[in-house]
DNA sequence: ATGGCTTGAGTGTCAAGA
């Protein structure tokens, strides 16, 4: 089973390259963030005639997560349980055996930012959801843009990006927690190459000079992990017209 | 140098992202 995860920055923008993207890669299950639209402007149609079932939960402007999948999702449920917040940021569904999580952290501004205290409480919440979750889930992948680069080998910079948010010790430590409930960053089970990013900046032609940060990630359980043949980010997407300023990460699982 | 791009809102120019 092939899963992936996509921050789109605009669903509006991006479906082209959406669409392209299924037809050349055939996912069995595509998580999305950023779509940035209200459902009644969800591209419902044109995800179906390219073969695909559609979970969404958006909101106008800002936030907003999808699952998209091959066969039908089944017990969709959105947010975190017990967390009550107006922004969509959240989506689960079941896929074929597989309890799929599509997560979109928020950002955080900045350390002294009350979005920043925002950030860590959402990711407080989602550890003990999560801790919930995997005790009624034999097979859970949690996929999506944390805003967290865990290691300064996510970090093309480090020295210029300590202390600043998404690399903030407090903001690894939520994700350490996420880790040490039981999941693995299926992403580090294998070999990669050096400077691995899933996000650069839109200026000083960030991506052409790879200064990035690794923030997207899939998150897999101890039953998932075991069968995993593989995780790589997909540059390709962020070479495009009108790009996002995420690229695509991809994990093989057997199930 | 606290900027730089991109998007959505809305039709000026700003908020927000990361």
């Amino acid at each position: 089973m092939r899963i992936a995860s996509w921050n789109v920055n605009s669903l509006k923008v991006r479906l082209p390259q959406v669409l392209d993207w299924l037809a050349k890669h055939q996912p069995d299950a595509l998580c999305l963030q950023e779509l940035k639209l209200e459902d009644a402007k969800f591209p419902q149609a044109a995800i179906e005639a390219a073969g695909y079932f559609a979970a969404y939960s958006g909101q106008k402007t800002y936030n907003g997560v999808a699952i998209l999948s091959r066969t039908p999702a089944t017990n969709i449920t959105c947010g975190i349980a017990g967390f009550d917040d107006p922004q969509r940021r959240i989506i689960s569904a079941d896929v074929g055996s597989v309890r799929l999580v599509c997560a979109y952290a928020p950002n955080g501004q900045s350390p002294e930012s009350d979005k920043y205290r925002y950030k860590l409480s959402w990711l407080a919440a989602l550890c003990s959801w999560l801790e919930r979750e995997l005790a009624q889930h034999s097979q859970l992948a949690v996929l999506g843009d944390y805003n967290i680069a865990p290691e300064d080998r996510d970090v093309h910079d480090p020295k210029a990006w300590e202390g600043k948010v998404l690399v903030s010790p407090p903001e690894r430590e939520a994700f350490r927690r996420l880790i040490e409930l039981g999941f693995s960053d299926s992403f580090r089970l294998f070999e990669q190459p050096e400077k691995s990013f899933t996000w650069w900046d839109y200026r000083m032609n960030g991506f052409k000079r790879n200064l990035g940060l690794r923030i997207d990630h899939i998150l897999l359980n101890a039953a998932l992990t075991s069968g995993c043949t593989g995780c790589c980010i997909d540059l390709e997407p962020r070479r495009n017209e009108r790009p996002s300023d995420h690229a695509p990460v991809v994990g093989e699982i057997s199930a």
